[in-house]
DNA sequence: CGTCGCATTGATATCGCTCAAATCCGGTGG
DNA sequence: CCACCGGATTTGAGCGATATCAATGCGACG
């Protein structure tokens, strides 16, 4: 069947091992995937669509903690923690894989080679956060874009193509969209950028050859 | 003699497969343990002291990625990566282990327990690396102090022991120091928390979780 | 169409950065 | 014991970048 099919094309993205126990499903926009204080029983792989991780401030505002995407991995720490520790939204229609926790956990110790993979996404899980945090550590709109741009580019072009709006973007960036704005088209009137649609290039005399990156 | 014992001891902190091949060695206020772009040969593990992880910005400042407390662990990444990517000081005297790359590598696979442990050492890396990321993405200074104390306290004391000076508790707040002590006077004449030599207490009243018409 | 969310721009207020200066405190050498 | 020094702590003043509040246009979608 259809379903079934599609199914089993997506979970190949999942190391061999994971394939076995997990299972596919569709979250719409908005849905809630998990609470703070629900008891962890999945990890999640993204296979589409854009999840985000958030906490709410004593405020009530939304803090975003994470935005997971399309071949990443989010609440990880379920293996370690009983319980969830923020809540997760599907931002945007998503397709998701969802390994149980029960079966992740003995994989580690049963299985050699996946012990190392899952080493490997944890380690990249961390690099990006910290690069993100060496970004928010710096003190200008401008200076986050550029550090964005090359922590995020391919090939070396200096060329980023945005996931989600600009105004997704801000909140990455820690800054109000407003602010995002009027900085992109502060650095495109100097030529310093150039936007295409939902790509954003940093100009090329203004690239350093260093690329921001962790460790 | 007292050196070797000494060394047995301060290893008996790492897994037991680790202690076989690491080696203990102290380092001085100041001292460098890596540059960016040497090659990546060891994994460290915090003893006594602080190092901390320092990337220079395109303007000569430094910026602060990570600072290493006793019992931490530190350039994980080594394990994935050829080389280190930022620069590493004792920012105090300090007592490390070494734990050489080329032996913890093939032990994620040879040994069974051993790849849980250190999938959970890299777990809490993630999850401090996130809370980080949450404080910085605050918008006022206070608030980043509040998140700051109900983050490190123990015992839902709302208290915390600075391990540093306020200077350095600036760094990682991500402001500048006059803005911390400005903060903090204005915090204490509220009544809104209180110092005692390097320990920084939140009032209880202002701890609760849920207060009602917050703000 | 009406509505909703994104993109954009303006006006204004404010918070935090920067430069500066005074004080405190621990360590160090005479 | 005391003078001195460097770094941390504090407070002041002023400026500028960013947040915030508003208004408008625009495109998607039902």
């Amino acid at each position: 069947m259809k379903q079934a099919d599609e199914s089993q094309t997506l979970l190949s993205n999942l190391p061999e091992p994971l394939r076995v126990f997990s299972r596919v499903r569709d979250y719409a926009r908005g849905e809630m995937l998990f609470r703070r204080g629900d008891p962890a029983r999945w990890v999640f792989f993204v296979h589409s669509g854009e999840v985000r991780m958030l906490r709410s401030g004593r405020a009530g505002e939304d803090i975003l903690l994470h935005r997971a995407r399309p071949g990443e991995y989010f609440a990880e720490a379920a293996v370690d923690c009983p319980e969830y520790l923020c809540d997760a939204i599907a931002f945007q229609a998503s397709t998701l894989a969802l390994v149980p926790k029960s079966e992740l956990a003995p994989l580690l110790t049963r299985d050699r080679g996946f012990a190392t993979q899952w080493n490997s996404v944890l380690m990249r899980e961390l690099r990006m956060a910290r690069a993100r945090i060496e970004r928010l550590a710096l003190s200008s709109v401008a200076e986050r874009v550029r550090h964005f741009v090359l922590a995020e580019e391919r090939d070396e072009a200096g060329e980023v193509a945005l996931a989600g709006s600009l105004k997704d973007l801000a909140r990455d960036l820690g800054v109000s969209h407003e602010a995002l704005y009027r900085t992109l088209a502060r650095m495109e009137k100097a030529g310093e950028i150039t936007r295409d649609g939902n790509a954003l290039r940093l100009a090329a005399s203004r690239r350093s050859k260093r690329r921001p990156a962790d460790r």
